[in-house]
DNA sequence: TCTGGGGTCCTAGGACCC
DNA sequence: TCTGGGGTCCTAGGACCC
C-alpha cells in the first residue's frame, strides 16, 4: 500500500513537472563491422576498411574513410573492387564470430549503466533512462557511455536520448551526422527538435523506407517535421497503424515500449547463396541438410519444439540469360521436435516436393515454423506418441560436442561440400579462437 | 565470372461458418 | 422482382528493420 502510494505520488509529480514522462537513449556502434576489424589492426585506424557481407557479395560496412571515398551500402563488390585496388582500401570477408563477441563486450557496458536495456540488434541498444537526469544531465551520461565503452572495447558509440524511441533514433542520426555534438544529442527541447526536423529528410524516420518515402514526397511531405505535422487520419487512411504510431512518436508521444525480454521467435531461417551456382540434385540436398542441422541447434537453443519444416531453393534473380526458378514447399512433422534427424527428413521431403532438374541454383535455405513449449507438446489425441527416448539426450551431446570446437555432423550434407560460401578474405577470430588471440610481444 | 541473411508486422482477399 | 451480413482464420504479398 505504501509503495504504491508512494509511486503514485511520485509519478504525477513527475508528469507535473515534465514535459514528457519517459526518455530513451538509443547507444549504437559506429560503423561496427568495420570498426571491430580494425581493433584488432591499429595499422588500419584512419584508412578506408569495408566489411562484405557472405559469400563476399556486397558491401555491408564501410570506415569513415571507405565513405568519404564514395563506395555505397549494399553495392556488389565485383563493382567496387578494381576501386578499392585502386584507393588502398582494405577489404574483409564478414566474420560473424568476431562481432557477436564483441557485441557482447558493448552490451554488457550499456547494461552497467542503465536500469533496462533492450538489445536491438548486434551493434545497437535502447536504454530506458528515465529519472536519471535524477543524478546527472542527460548529455553527460550519454558522454559517460560513450568514454566507458571506448575505454572497454576500443569502439565508438553514437548516443541518441529523446523522450521515444522513434526520437531517440533520430537523435542517434544527428550525433552521427555532426562532429560538432561530440556523439551525443540530446532531444527534450522543442525548439531544437523542430530545427533538426525540419533540415532532415523524411526518410531518415525510424520506420520510413524507400517505398513509403517516395509516397510521402508525392504528397508533399518532405521532411521529418512535415511528417510530425501531417493529419494523423490522413496518414492512418492512406498508409497503415505502422505509420500513424510513427507521427505519434515523433511528436513525442511513446507508443513503443522498452522490449526487455527478447519475445519469443516465430519462425527461424538459415538460407545461404552457394560459392558456386549448382545444378546437381545431391549438392542441393547437401547443402539443405547442413542448413536443417544448423537450424535445428538454434531451435534447441531457443528451447523450442516444431512441427513445420519448409525448404526453399532459388536461381539468381540477376542472372537474365538463364531461366529463373523460385519455389518454397512446408513438410510437417507429426509431433513437435527439436530432433535434427526429425528435421532433416522433413528439409529433404520439402525439397523432393519443388526439385526440378536443370536450373543453375543459387541460394536454398530452410525454415522451422508452428513452434510449441518445450515443456508441453501438443500431443495427438488419436495416435501414440513414440519420442524416442535417446533423442535429447544425443542431442545435448551433439550440441555439446560441436560448442567444444571438435564437429560431429551428420551424413547427409557432405564432405565435398562444393556449395560451401566463398570467404576470401576473412580476418581471425580474435577474442573466440584460441589460437587466433593477439600476442603482444614486449 | 561475381549482387547477403534473418527477422517482424500489417493488410487484403479468399474460404468458410452461421 | 428478388440475390445478407458479420465474423474468423489463413495465406500471400508488401513494407520495414539491421
Amino acid at each position: 500500500m505504501m509503495t504504491h502510494l508512494l509511486k503514485s505520488l511520485v509519478s504525477s509529480h513527475t508528469i507535473f513537472i515534465r514535459l514528457y514522462p519517459d526518455m530513451f537513449a538509443l547507444v549504437d556502434v559506429n560503423s561496427f563491422y568495420a570498426s571491430a576489424q580494425t581493433v584488432f589492426r591499429p595499422d588500419l585506424k584512419g584508412k578506408p576498411v569495408i566489411v562484405l557481407s557472405n559469400n563476399d557479395g556486397c558491401v555491408i560496412a564501410r570506415s569513415a574513410e571507405a565513405k568519404k571515398l564514395g563506395i555505397k551500402m549494399g553495392e556488389p563488390f565485383f563493382k567496387v573492387k578494381f576501386f578499392c585496388e585502386q584507393n588502398r582500401v582494405t577489404v574483409f570477408s564478414s566474420n560473424y564470430a568476431l562481432y557477436a563477441d564483441m557485441s557482447s563486450r558493448v552490451m554488457s557496458v550499456l547494461e552497467q549503466n542503465a536500469p533496462s536495456i533492450e538489445i536491438y540488434s548486434i551493434d545497437e541498444a535502447f536504454l530506458d533512462i528515465t529519472g536519471i537526469d535524477h543524478y546527472q544531465a542527460f548529455e553527460q551520461f550519454g558522454h559517460d557511455v560513450r568514454n566507458q565503452v571506448k575505454q572497454y572495447t576500443k569502439l565508438t558509440v553514437g548516443v541518441g536520448i529523446a523522450p521515444t524511441k522513434t526520437l531517440a533514433k533520430l537523435a542517434n542520426y544527428a550525433a552521427k551526422k555532426w562532429v560538432k555534438t561530440g556523439g551525443v544529442v540530446v532531444l527534450n527541447d522543442p525548439d531544437r527538435l523542430a530545427k533538426l526536423m525540419k533540415i532532415t529528410p523524411v526518410d531518415e524516420v525510424w520506420g520510413v523506407g524507400r517505398r513509403i518515402s517516395v509516397h510521402l514526397n508525392e504528397l508533399g511531405i518532405k521532411t521529418v517535421y512535415d511528417l510530425a505535422h501531417a493529419d494523423i487520419s490522413f496518414i492512418r487512411r492512406h498508409f497503415s497503424v505502422v505509420l500513424e504510431r510513427t507521427v505519434r512518436e515523433l511528436n513525442g508521444e511513446s507508443c513503443l515500449s522498452l522490449e526487455e525480454i527478447a519475445p519469443a521467435k516465430k519462425q527461424i531461417v538459415v538460407s545461404r547463396s552457394f560459392g558456386q551456382k549448382i545444378n546437381d540434385y545431391q549438392s542441393v540436398k547437401e547443402a539443405i541438410c547442413a542448413h536443417a542441422e544448423r537450424a535445428a541447434e538454434k531451435l534447441r537453443s531457443e528451447e523450442r519444439y516444431c512441427k513445420q519444416v519448409s525448404a526453399f531453393i532459388r536461381t539468381s534473380a540477376f542472372n537474365e540469360r538463364n531461366p529463373y526458378y523460385s519455389n518454397v514447399a512446408t513438410s510437417s512433422i507429426t509431433f513437435p521436435s527439436q530432433d535434427t534427424r526429425d528435421i532433416i527428413h522433413a528439409a529433404t521431403e520439402a525439397l523432393n516436393m519443388i526439385w526440378r532438374e536443370g536450373f543453375q541454383y543459387h541460394k536454398a535455405g530452410i525454415m522451422l515454423g508452428d513452434f510449441y513449449d518445450s515443456k508441453n507438446p501438443q500431443y495427438d489425441l488419436f495416435n501414440d506418441y513414440h519420442e524416442s527416448k535417446h533423442s535429447e539426450p544425443l542431442m545435448k551431446t551433439l550440441d555439446l560436442i560441436n560448442a567444444s570446437g571438435r564437429k560431429v555432423w551428420f551424413a547427409g550434407q557432405g564432405v565435398k561440400k562444393n556449395w560451401e560460401m566463398k570467404r576470401g578474405k576473412l580476418s581471425p577470430a580474435y577474442t573466440t579462437k584460441l589460437s587466433d588471440i593477439p600476442i603482444v610481444k614486449c
